[in-house]
DNA sequence: TTGTAAGCGTTATCAG
DNA sequence: CTGATAACGCTTACAA
């Protein structure tokens, strides 16, 4: 194929005058080198313009300072944010991420943790879905560590991120109680991950505890469409919610354009709306949209914390539960 | 730090009662082995949880497998929707990404390049800022493949994609003329990239082609914040334009949300407006933006079989020019 | 501090 | 088709 022609240690340290461990030294921060040599080999290197070859440094320190992400819907505006903020830190810490696509298909963060595997990853993070048991096995077995975010789940081993998704939905059903709703209802996303089921249950669980049954709708996959969908369902039934807690701020921009642009409500006059992530657009002036705030940098700096320094001081893994703050804008009556 | 230890040819050659090179072979498509000794192989790689090693491989063969992906803000729509093309199309092709993240500063992507170097990418993919020509060269000489995309220069080698902006900005003139619009404006940011100024360039000089001038404001990054600005900066002169053309559709959802809440105008009765990129916003009924579609799919494709078949057909690197097709929606008359 | 030599896990070459 | 053997470019004891 190419012809790729990189220039090697062994050159540089012809060049420089010294030995090819000489040139190695140089360039292993920490290493005794002496400052004289330590320059000469820095000055031939940049000359020459070598770079140390990682591929061949990974082999022999067991360590190739590769991160893999694994994800799902990469374009979705809360997962870009998780995404910048997680390469953002893995650089700074020294890492360089690695990332790989999954679809929904089974097996497919299988595959992707295979991949991982391959490049001798020293961890992976998923973001999307859930690997099978025997390859999550596989990867603690191996010696990567792995970091699980926002898909509550029993395996053993890795670090696992999760937000306080039941106690955050109490919280809406307060704030709709106290702008005077009485007709609740539930947005959902046919996908059915622990986090959008945990606001779900969590939302009905403690509207129940007031008296209040809650309308509950689901439909498709997480984004905007769906959200325009589940709110035609709704607010054409007899009994109209008058307050909607969306599992995601897409499904809250869907349901509100809806609701405003085919319903002709106003919000939140007619109609209390709350979200959850805090995506970029929940902040336009059209959508104003009172949610929670994912905390994607300190999420990202846990993980990325976990992984460069100890995970000794927990063998059996670490599970983390986040706070996510409450984001109050003018989708919600009083606040 | 860790405990790394991941199986080996060795012990799977021993387990399967072979040589570690029908190992090697095995897991090489198209090398000359038996089908009987590869499903041997097969079975006792699968039982003890073996996986080539990538970095060994790359080594040897001198070629990684890692196509790095050097880009800046992520998080934003279009970038991110780009992401995800060419992260999918790399792995159907058998690649990995490598994502770097560049910010702003100066030599930000000479760093990212020098990263990818030293991990033996055999390709780069620039989203974003400008490579120094020497650190560019580096890359070339090494062997390295470069792809730019969406920033027109003059580098010579690298592939560069690009699109038609001045074309396309000259069909938007055209729009706003047969929507009767007479007072023609350009909204951009200061980033000032090349795809930016050619849209401007294109909007100007053909406008001037009518006989028309063009209230040209930029401010800050190309975000929405950046379209509101330059909304209330335009809106609240004299002499108010009914027709704007915005650099990005972010630029545009910012302006179209402050000429509708801060100035009560209607769209597209009193003002036209059009963006680029064609993001998933600009089809929320909120915005309904008119607009150019990115062809993400197209460049995604383009690039990566450039980069896994020939370039040789073109020695001295290779320009592409692609079309961007209008998206009519309602933010314009007519249509 | 420096150099020598022995790996790391592969693949490519070359006999058999 | 198969098995030794020599690279690949680096790090790291071990001596000097």
């Amino acid at each position: 194929m190419s012809e790729k022609v990189f220039v090697s240690a062994e050159e540089v340290a012809r060049k420089a005058g010294v030995s090819r461990s000489a040139v190695s030294r140089a360039f292993t921060p920490g290493a005794s080198v002496s400052e004289k040599t330590r320059i000469k080999v820095m000055e031939a290197a940049e000359e020459l313009g070598y770079h140390v070859n990682h591929l061949a440094r990974g082999l022999m320190r067991n360590e190739s300072g590769i991160v893999s992400l694994i994800v799902s819907d990469v374009a979705t505006p809360y997962r870009s944010a998780l995404l910048r903020e997680l390469t953002q830190q893995l650089q700074a810490a020294g890492k360089v991420a690695m990332l790989i696509n999954t679809d929904r298909s089974d097996g497919s963060v299988d595959l992707a943790l295979r991949q991982a595997i391959r490049y001798r990853a020293d961890a992976s993070i998923i973001l999307s879905g859930l690997p099978d048991k025997s390859i999550a096995q596989l990867c603690l077995r191996s010696g990567q560590r792995l970091v699980l975010i926002n898909r509550d789940d029993d395996q053993p081993g890795p670090l696992r991120i999760n937000l306080d998704d039941r106690e955050a939905a109490g919280r809406v059903v307060t704030a709709f109680l106290r702008a005077g709703c009485t007709r609740l209802a539930f947005a959902n996303s046919q996908a059915g991950t622990p986090s959008l089921m945990a606001r779900e249950q969590g939302f009905v669980a403690a509207a129940k505890a007031q008296g209040l049954d809650v309308i509950v709708e689901r439909h498709g996959s997480t984004g905007y469409e769906a959200g325009q969908i589940v709110a035609q369902r709704m607010l054409t039934r007899k009994e109209r919610p008058d307050a909607v807690f969306c599992a995601t701020d897409l499904l809250a921009c869907g349901f509100m354009d809806a609701a405003r642009h085919q319903f002709s409500l106003s919000i939140p006059e007619q109609l209390c709306i709350a979200g959850f992530d805090d995506i970029e657009q929940a902040s336009w002036t059209s959508y104003h949209l009172t949610t929670f705030a994912q905390p994607v940098v300190t999420i990202a700096r846990e993980a990325v914390t976990w992984l460069v320094e100890g995970w000794e001081d927990a063998p059996d893994g670490h599970a983390l539960t986040l706070h996510a703050d409450l984001v109050w804008r003018g989708s919600v009556r009083g606040g």
